[in-house]
DNA sequence: AGACGTAAATTTACACTGTAAAAATAACTT
DNA sequence: AAGTTATTTTTACAGTGTAAATTTACGTCT
Protein backbone atom coordinates (compact mmCIF):
# COMPACT_ATOMS: atom_id res chain seq x y z
CA UNK A 1 0.00 0.00 0.00
CA UNK A 2 0.84 3.31 -0.83
CA UNK A 3 0.33 5.88 2.12
CA UNK A 4 -1.41 8.68 0.55
CA UNK A 5 0.50 11.42 3.23
CA UNK A 6 2.90 13.30 1.16
CA UNK A 7 6.49 11.69 -0.77
CA UNK A 8 4.86 8.32 -2.15
CA UNK A 9 6.26 8.99 -5.15
CA UNK A 10 9.97 9.62 -6.17
CA UNK A 11 10.09 13.56 -5.71
CA UNK A 12 6.88 13.62 -3.53
CA UNK A 13 3.06 14.32 -4.83
CA UNK A 14 4.25 14.53 -8.65
CA UNK A 15 0.40 14.81 -9.58
CA UNK A 16 -0.50 17.68 -7.33
CA UNK A 17 2.37 19.35 -8.06
CA UNK A 18 1.84 19.71 -12.24
CA UNK A 19 -1.70 20.67 -11.43
CA UNK A 20 -0.63 23.05 -9.00
CA UNK A 21 2.27 24.89 -11.23
CA UNK A 22 -0.10 24.20 -14.59
CA UNK A 23 -3.16 26.34 -12.82
CA UNK A 24 -0.63 29.07 -11.97
CA UNK A 25 0.39 29.43 -15.24
CA UNK A 26 -3.33 29.33 -16.67
CA UNK A 27 -4.55 32.18 -14.63
CA UNK A 28 -0.95 33.97 -15.43
CA UNK A 29 -0.92 33.55 -19.16
CA UNK A 30 -3.81 32.25 -20.08
CA UNK A 31 -4.70 28.69 -21.87
CA UNK A 32 -2.11 28.91 -24.89
CA UNK A 33 0.94 29.07 -22.42
CA UNK A 34 -0.50 25.22 -20.93
CA UNK A 35 2.33 23.53 -22.80
CA UNK A 36 3.57 20.06 -21.67
CA UNK A 37 7.14 20.97 -21.80
CA UNK A 38 6.66 24.42 -20.23
CA UNK A 39 4.61 23.05 -17.23
CA UNK A 40 7.31 20.27 -16.84
CA UNK A 41 9.74 23.10 -16.72
CA UNK A 42 8.27 24.58 -14.63
CA UNK A 43 7.34 22.31 -12.07
CA UNK A 44 11.73 21.26 -12.08
CA UNK A 45 10.92 17.97 -13.57
CA UNK A 46 11.79 16.26 -16.95
CA UNK A 47 9.85 17.11 -20.09
CA UNK A 48 7.85 13.77 -20.37
CA UNK A 49 7.64 12.90 -16.68
CA UNK A 50 3.32 13.79 -16.48
CA UNK A 51 3.19 11.25 -18.92
CA UNK A 52 2.46 8.21 -16.34
CA UNK A 53 0.54 10.29 -14.76
CA UNK A 54 -1.44 12.01 -16.78
CA UNK A 55 -1.13 10.52 -20.26
CA UNK A 56 -0.56 13.35 -22.45
CA UNK A 57 -0.74 16.94 -22.58
CA UNK A 58 -4.85 16.14 -22.86
CA UNK A 59 -4.96 13.88 -19.79
CA UNK A 60 -3.36 16.66 -17.82
CA UNK A 61 -5.82 19.44 -18.65
CA UNK A 62 -8.49 16.91 -18.03
CA UNK A 63 -7.70 16.30 -15.03
CA UNK A 64 -7.38 20.38 -13.99
CA UNK A 65 -10.46 21.08 -15.64
CA UNK A 66 -12.44 18.25 -13.40
CA UNK A 67 -10.79 19.76 -10.44
CA UNK A 68 -12.13 23.40 -11.68
CA UNK A 69 -16.15 21.58 -11.91
CA UNK A 70 -15.13 20.05 -8.45
CA UNK A 71 -14.75 23.64 -6.74
CA UNK A 72 -17.66 25.05 -8.89
CA UNK A 73 -19.70 22.48 -7.48
CA UNK A 74 -18.19 23.08 -3.92
CA UNK A 75 -19.58 26.98 -4.51
CA UNK A 76 -22.58 26.05 -5.93
CA UNK A 77 -23.35 23.23 -2.75
CA UNK A 78 -26.46 23.77 -0.56
CA UNK A 79 -24.13 24.83 2.20
CA UNK A 80 -23.07 27.73 0.48
CA UNK A 81 -25.64 28.43 -1.89
CA UNK A 82 -28.48 29.13 -0.08
CA UNK A 83 -31.48 30.07 -2.16
CA UNK A 84 -31.23 29.52 -6.05
CA UNK A 85 -30.06 33.28 -6.87
CA UNK A 86 -27.00 32.03 -4.47
CA UNK A 87 -26.19 29.07 -7.36
CA UNK A 88 -26.06 31.71 -10.39
CA UNK A 89 -24.18 33.89 -8.37
CA UNK A 90 -21.36 31.20 -7.30
CA UNK A 91 -21.82 30.39 -11.02
CA UNK A 92 -20.66 33.59 -12.35
CA UNK A 93 -18.68 34.58 -9.29
CA UNK A 94 -16.58 31.06 -9.99
CA UNK A 95 -16.03 32.30 -14.43
CA UNK A 96 -14.27 35.23 -13.14
CA UNK A 97 -12.34 34.92 -10.34
CA UNK A 98 -10.86 31.95 -12.00
CA UNK A 99 -11.17 32.50 -15.91
CA UNK A 100 -8.49 30.39 -17.30
CA UNK A 101 -9.94 27.48 -15.68
CA UNK A 102 -13.37 28.21 -16.13
CA UNK A 103 -12.48 28.68 -20.09
CA UNK A 104 -10.60 25.37 -20.07
CA UNK A 105 -13.60 23.58 -18.48
CA UNK A 106 -15.83 24.11 -21.62
CA UNK A 107 -12.85 24.01 -24.06
CA UNK A 108 -13.62 20.69 -25.46
CA UNK A 109 -10.95 20.29 -28.13
CA UNK A 110 -8.33 21.39 -25.26
CA UNK A 111 -9.84 18.44 -22.84
CA UNK A 112 -11.05 15.32 -22.83
CA UNK A 113 -15.15 15.36 -22.32
CA UNK A 114 -15.65 11.53 -21.56
CA UNK A 115 -12.56 11.14 -19.13
CA UNK A 116 -13.78 9.17 -16.14
CA UNK A 117 -12.70 11.71 -13.92
CA UNK A 118 -13.56 14.91 -15.66
CA UNK A 119 -16.60 13.17 -16.75
CA UNK A 120 -18.06 12.55 -13.09
CA UNK A 121 -17.21 15.99 -11.99
CA UNK A 122 -18.86 17.51 -14.86
CA UNK A 123 -22.00 15.79 -13.96
CA UNK A 124 -22.37 16.73 -10.71
CA UNK A 125 -22.28 20.21 -10.83
CA UNK A 126 -24.28 20.22 -13.90
CA UNK A 127 -26.46 18.26 -11.41
CA UNK A 128 -26.30 21.26 -8.77
CA UNK A 129 -27.94 23.26 -11.63
CA UNK A 130 -30.06 20.75 -12.21
CA UNK A 131 -31.77 20.56 -8.90
CA UNK A 132 -32.78 24.31 -8.58
CA UNK A 133 -36.29 24.33 -8.29
CA UNK A 134 -37.18 26.17 -11.55
CA UNK A 135 -39.34 28.84 -10.66
CA UNK A 136 -41.71 27.97 -13.62
CA UNK A 137 -43.09 30.16 -15.68
CA UNK A 138 -47.03 30.10 -16.76
CA UNK A 139 -46.61 27.40 -19.46
CA UNK A 140 -43.12 26.79 -19.49
CA UNK A 141 -41.37 22.87 -19.53
CA UNK A 142 -39.14 22.99 -16.69
CA UNK A 143 -36.35 21.69 -19.07
CA UNK A 144 -37.03 25.19 -21.12
CA UNK A 145 -36.67 27.24 -17.74
CA UNK A 146 -33.25 25.00 -16.83
CA UNK A 147 -32.00 25.79 -20.24
CA UNK A 148 -32.60 29.73 -20.03
CA UNK A 149 -31.83 30.08 -16.44
CA UNK A 150 -28.37 27.75 -17.54
CA UNK A 151 -28.13 29.44 -20.64
CA UNK A 152 -28.33 33.08 -19.62
CA UNK A 153 -25.95 32.71 -16.56
CA UNK A 154 -23.57 30.92 -18.89
CA UNK A 155 -23.47 33.63 -21.38
CA UNK A 156 -22.67 36.31 -18.44
CA UNK A 157 -19.66 34.15 -17.71
CA UNK A 158 -18.38 33.65 -20.98
CA UNK A 159 -18.77 37.59 -21.56
CA UNK A 160 -17.46 39.06 -18.35
CA UNK A 161 -14.41 36.90 -19.26
CA UNK A 162 -13.91 37.75 -22.55
CA UNK A 163 -14.34 41.48 -21.31
CA UNK A 164 -17.48 42.38 -23.41
CA UNK A 165 -19.70 43.06 -20.76
CA UNK A 166 -17.87 45.99 -19.30
CA UNK A 167 -18.19 48.58 -21.89
CA UNK A 168 -22.16 48.11 -21.43
CA UNK A 169 -21.39 48.35 -17.47
CA UNK A 170 -19.29 51.41 -18.23
CA UNK A 171 -22.01 52.83 -20.42
CA UNK A 172 -24.73 52.46 -17.79
CA UNK A 173 -26.26 55.14 -16.42
CA UNK A 174 -27.30 53.42 -13.57
CA UNK A 175 -24.66 51.66 -11.47
CA UNK A 176 -24.86 48.48 -12.68
CA UNK A 177 -22.64 45.22 -11.47
CA UNK A 178 -22.72 41.70 -12.92
CA UNK A 179 -24.46 40.60 -9.75
CA UNK A 180 -27.40 42.52 -10.47
CA UNK A 181 -27.13 41.56 -13.64
CA UNK A 182 -27.24 37.59 -12.23
CA UNK A 183 -29.82 37.89 -9.86
CA UNK A 184 -32.65 39.32 -12.50
CA UNK A 185 -32.20 36.01 -14.20
CA UNK A 186 -33.85 34.54 -11.00
CA UNK A 187 -36.66 36.42 -11.20
CA UNK B 1 -3.16 49.12 -60.63
CA UNK B 2 -3.63 46.32 -59.94
CA UNK B 3 -6.79 44.33 -61.19
CA UNK B 4 -9.19 42.78 -58.52
CA UNK B 5 -10.21 40.36 -61.03
CA UNK B 6 -8.99 37.89 -59.77
CA UNK B 7 -5.48 36.91 -60.88
CA UNK B 8 -3.45 39.77 -59.23
CA UNK B 9 -1.35 37.14 -57.38
CA UNK B 10 1.40 34.55 -58.77
CA UNK B 11 -1.48 31.73 -58.05
CA UNK B 12 -4.79 33.23 -58.46
CA UNK B 13 -6.20 35.20 -55.36
CA UNK B 14 -4.58 33.45 -52.85
CA UNK B 15 -5.60 35.28 -49.61
CA UNK B 16 -9.17 34.33 -50.44
CA UNK B 17 -8.12 30.53 -50.88
CA UNK B 18 -6.33 30.23 -47.88
CA UNK B 19 -9.05 31.37 -46.20
CA UNK B 20 -11.54 29.05 -47.77
CA UNK B 21 -9.37 26.01 -47.46
CA UNK B 22 -9.19 27.36 -43.28
CA UNK B 23 -12.86 27.25 -43.75
CA UNK B 24 -13.67 24.26 -44.53
CA UNK B 25 -10.48 22.35 -42.28
CA UNK B 26 -12.16 24.29 -39.30
CA UNK B 27 -15.84 23.03 -39.85
CA UNK B 28 -14.75 19.39 -40.84
CA UNK B 29 -12.02 19.05 -38.17
CA UNK B 30 -12.37 21.61 -35.98
CA UNK B 31 -10.56 24.79 -34.42
CA UNK B 32 -7.38 22.58 -33.35
CA UNK B 33 -6.78 21.49 -36.81
CA UNK B 34 -6.26 25.01 -37.88
CA UNK B 35 -2.23 24.83 -37.93
CA UNK B 36 -0.62 27.17 -40.66
CA UNK B 37 1.72 24.56 -42.25
CA UNK B 38 -1.59 22.05 -42.86
CA UNK B 39 -3.52 25.33 -44.12
CA UNK B 40 -1.23 26.26 -46.97
CA UNK B 41 -0.47 22.29 -47.45
CA UNK B 42 -4.49 21.56 -47.73
CA UNK B 43 -3.94 25.04 -50.40
CA UNK B 44 -1.19 23.69 -52.49
CA UNK B 45 1.20 26.08 -51.42
CA UNK B 46 4.22 26.43 -49.50
CA UNK B 47 4.58 26.51 -45.68
CA UNK B 48 4.98 30.18 -45.51
CA UNK B 49 3.06 31.38 -48.10
CA UNK B 50 0.71 32.84 -46.05
CA UNK B 51 2.84 35.14 -44.02
CA UNK B 52 2.77 38.67 -46.90
CA UNK B 53 -1.14 38.58 -46.75
CA UNK B 54 -1.52 37.54 -43.09
CA UNK B 55 1.58 38.02 -41.25
CA UNK B 56 1.33 34.77 -38.98
CA UNK B 57 -1.24 32.39 -38.00
CA UNK B 58 -3.35 34.56 -35.49
CA UNK B 59 -3.75 37.08 -38.60
CA UNK B 60 -5.27 34.80 -40.87
CA UNK B 61 -7.64 33.34 -37.92
CA UNK B 62 -8.45 36.57 -37.26
CA UNK B 63 -9.38 37.57 -40.91
CA UNK B 64 -11.38 34.27 -40.91
CA UNK B 65 -13.10 35.10 -37.93
CA UNK B 66 -13.66 38.79 -39.29
CA UNK B 67 -15.30 36.99 -41.97
CA UNK B 68 -17.44 35.38 -39.42
CA UNK B 69 -18.68 38.01 -37.85
CA UNK B 70 -19.35 40.01 -41.38
CA UNK B 71 -21.67 36.82 -42.10
CA UNK B 72 -23.16 37.42 -38.61
CA UNK B 73 -23.84 41.12 -38.88
CA UNK B 74 -25.86 40.19 -42.64
CA UNK B 75 -27.34 37.58 -41.34
CA UNK B 76 -28.79 40.14 -38.28
CA UNK B 77 -29.41 42.90 -40.38
CA UNK B 78 -32.80 44.45 -40.54
CA UNK B 79 -33.78 43.16 -44.38
CA UNK B 80 -33.25 39.63 -42.93
CA UNK B 81 -34.38 40.02 -39.27
CA UNK B 82 -37.50 42.29 -39.18
CA UNK B 83 -38.84 41.80 -36.02
CA UNK B 84 -35.96 41.95 -32.64
CA UNK B 85 -36.68 38.28 -32.38
CA UNK B 86 -35.54 37.44 -35.74
CA UNK B 87 -31.90 38.80 -34.49
CA UNK B 88 -32.02 36.51 -31.91
CA UNK B 89 -33.06 33.59 -33.73
CA UNK B 90 -30.07 34.64 -36.56
CA UNK B 91 -27.79 34.74 -33.35
CA UNK B 92 -27.92 31.56 -32.53
CA UNK B 93 -28.45 29.75 -35.71
CA UNK B 94 -25.50 31.06 -37.23
CA UNK B 95 -23.74 29.83 -34.56
CA UNK B 96 -25.40 26.28 -34.51
CA UNK B 97 -25.19 26.57 -39.11
CA UNK B 98 -21.17 27.76 -38.40
CA UNK B 99 -20.28 26.11 -34.86
CA UNK B 100 -16.18 25.93 -35.78
CA UNK B 101 -16.29 29.52 -36.72
CA UNK B 102 -18.74 30.88 -34.21
CA UNK B 103 -16.30 29.66 -31.96
CA UNK B 104 -12.86 31.18 -33.45
CA UNK B 105 -14.50 34.37 -33.25
CA UNK B 106 -14.44 34.20 -29.62
CA UNK B 107 -11.79 32.51 -28.83
CA UNK B 108 -9.31 35.40 -28.02
CA UNK B 109 -6.40 33.60 -27.63
CA UNK B 110 -6.00 32.74 -31.21
CA UNK B 111 -7.16 35.45 -32.52
CA UNK B 112 -6.20 39.45 -32.26
CA UNK B 113 -9.20 41.33 -31.26
CA UNK B 114 -6.95 44.75 -32.34
CA UNK B 115 -6.66 43.38 -35.61
CA UNK B 116 -8.04 46.57 -37.76
CA UNK B 117 -10.17 44.37 -39.55
CA UNK B 118 -11.56 41.72 -37.02
CA UNK B 119 -12.35 44.50 -34.59
CA UNK B 120 -14.48 46.75 -37.10
CA UNK B 121 -16.48 43.65 -37.95
CA UNK B 122 -17.20 42.81 -34.68
CA UNK B 123 -17.52 46.48 -33.50
CA UNK B 124 -20.63 46.04 -36.54
CA UNK B 125 -22.04 42.75 -35.41
CA UNK B 126 -22.48 44.19 -31.86
CA UNK B 127 -23.79 47.21 -32.52
CA UNK B 128 -26.73 45.17 -34.48
CA UNK B 129 -27.92 44.05 -30.93
CA UNK B 130 -27.15 47.33 -29.15
CA UNK B 131 -29.65 49.05 -31.98
CA UNK B 132 -32.19 46.37 -30.45
CA UNK B 133 -35.59 48.27 -28.99
CA UNK B 134 -34.40 47.04 -25.71
CA UNK B 135 -38.30 45.54 -24.22
CA UNK B 136 -37.30 47.68 -20.96
CA UNK B 137 -39.19 45.92 -18.47
CA UNK B 138 -40.09 47.69 -15.04
CA UNK B 139 -36.99 49.32 -12.88
CA UNK B 140 -34.48 48.30 -15.77
CA UNK B 141 -31.74 50.42 -17.34
CA UNK B 142 -31.77 49.34 -21.27
CA UNK B 143 -27.70 48.57 -20.77
CA UNK B 144 -28.88 45.76 -17.67
CA UNK B 145 -32.08 44.69 -20.54
CA UNK B 146 -29.62 44.61 -23.42
CA UNK B 147 -26.52 42.52 -21.31
CA UNK B 148 -29.44 40.04 -20.44
CA UNK B 149 -30.61 39.93 -23.52
CA UNK B 150 -27.18 39.17 -25.55
CA UNK B 151 -26.46 37.02 -22.70
CA UNK B 152 -28.83 34.26 -22.60
CA UNK B 153 -28.82 34.44 -26.35
CA UNK B 154 -24.68 33.93 -26.79
CA UNK B 155 -25.43 31.21 -23.88
CA UNK B 156 -27.94 29.18 -25.82
CA UNK B 157 -25.51 29.13 -28.83
CA UNK B 158 -22.36 28.37 -26.77
CA UNK B 159 -23.91 25.61 -24.62
CA UNK B 160 -25.91 24.31 -28.15
CA UNK B 161 -22.61 24.35 -29.63
CA UNK B 162 -20.85 22.38 -26.81
CA UNK B 163 -24.04 19.58 -27.01
CA UNK B 164 -24.96 20.43 -23.30
CA UNK B 165 -28.57 21.85 -24.45
CA UNK B 166 -29.15 18.66 -26.37
CA UNK B 167 -30.10 16.36 -23.09
CA UNK B 168 -31.92 19.07 -21.53
CA UNK B 169 -33.83 19.21 -24.98
CA UNK B 170 -33.88 15.40 -25.20
CA UNK B 171 -35.21 15.07 -21.67
CA UNK B 172 -38.09 17.29 -22.04
CA UNK B 173 -41.39 15.92 -21.94
CA UNK B 174 -42.69 18.63 -24.67
CA UNK B 175 -41.55 19.28 -27.80
CA UNK B 176 -38.91 21.91 -27.18
CA UNK B 177 -36.37 23.27 -29.71
CA UNK B 178 -33.82 25.92 -29.21
CA UNK B 179 -35.78 28.59 -31.58
CA UNK B 180 -38.49 28.30 -29.02
CA UNK B 181 -35.69 28.74 -26.06
CA UNK B 182 -34.58 31.97 -27.94
CA UNK B 183 -38.35 33.50 -28.55
CA UNK B 184 -38.84 32.77 -24.69
CA UNK B 185 -35.82 35.34 -24.30
CA UNK B 186 -37.92 38.43 -26.68
CA UNK B 187 -41.10 37.97 -23.83
C1' DA C 1 9.78 46.12 -76.64
C1' DG C 2 13.00 45.73 -72.88
C1' DA C 3 14.93 46.76 -68.37
C1' DC C 4 13.76 47.77 -63.78
C1' DG C 5 11.48 47.80 -59.26
C1' DT C 6 8.34 45.55 -56.41
C1' DA C 7 5.33 42.23 -54.56
C1' DA C 8 4.60 37.21 -53.99
C1' DA C 9 6.14 32.72 -53.15
C1' DT C 10 9.69 29.31 -52.15
C1' DT C 11 13.67 27.60 -49.94
C1' DT C 12 16.32 27.21 -45.93
C1' DA C 13 17.06 27.33 -41.15
C1' DC C 14 16.07 27.26 -36.22
C1' DA C 15 13.83 26.99 -31.87
C1' DC C 16 10.09 25.06 -30.18
C1' DT C 17 6.31 21.40 -29.30
C1' DG C 18 4.09 16.39 -27.99
C1' DT C 19 5.01 11.86 -27.34
C1' DA C 20 6.83 7.09 -28.02
C1' DA C 21 10.64 3.88 -26.57
C1' DA C 22 14.52 2.56 -23.97
C1' DA C 23 17.31 3.23 -19.96
C1' DA C 24 17.97 4.45 -15.22
C1' DT C 25 16.50 5.35 -10.66
C1' DA C 26 14.20 4.80 -6.28
C1' DA C 27 10.57 2.86 -3.74
C1' DC C 28 7.90 -0.94 -1.81
C1' DT C 29 7.14 -5.92 -0.93
C1' DT C 30 8.34 -10.28 0.43
C1' DA D 1 18.64 -8.45 1.31
C1' DA D 2 16.88 -9.39 -3.18
C1' DG D 3 13.49 -8.78 -6.58
C1' DT D 4 9.60 -6.50 -8.47
C1' DT D 5 7.24 -2.56 -9.59
C1' DA D 6 6.33 2.22 -10.35
C1' DT D 7 8.37 6.57 -11.33
C1' DT D 8 11.47 9.53 -13.78
C1' DT D 9 15.01 10.59 -17.18
C1' DT D 10 17.29 10.16 -21.45
C1' DT D 11 17.03 9.79 -26.21
C1' DA D 12 14.82 10.17 -30.50
C1' DC D 13 11.59 11.69 -34.02
C1' DA D 14 7.88 13.89 -36.50
C1' DG D 15 5.55 18.15 -36.65
C1' DT D 16 4.84 23.11 -35.69
C1' DG D 17 5.46 28.65 -36.37
C1' DT D 18 8.15 31.97 -38.23
C1' DA D 19 12.35 34.74 -39.50
C1' DA D 20 15.79 35.41 -43.26
C1' DA D 21 17.54 34.98 -47.72
C1' DT D 22 16.56 33.58 -52.38
C1' DT D 23 13.90 32.94 -56.42
C1' DT D 24 9.99 33.99 -59.26
C1' DA D 25 6.65 36.69 -61.68
C1' DC D 26 4.01 40.69 -62.24
C1' DG D 27 3.34 45.65 -63.29
C1' DT D 28 5.38 49.95 -64.79
C1' DC D 29 7.96 53.16 -67.09
C1' DT D 30 10.99 55.08 -70.49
Amino acid sequence: MKTPTKSSYHHGDLQKALLNTARLMLEKDGIASLKLRAITRNAGVSATAAAPHFGNLTGLLSALAAQGFDELSEAMSPEHAREPRDVGLAYVRFAIANPGLFTLMFRSDAIDPDHPVLATASERAFARLAALPTCDQSGISPEAAMASLWAKVHGLAVLAIDGLLAPLIRRSSTALTIDQLVEEAFR
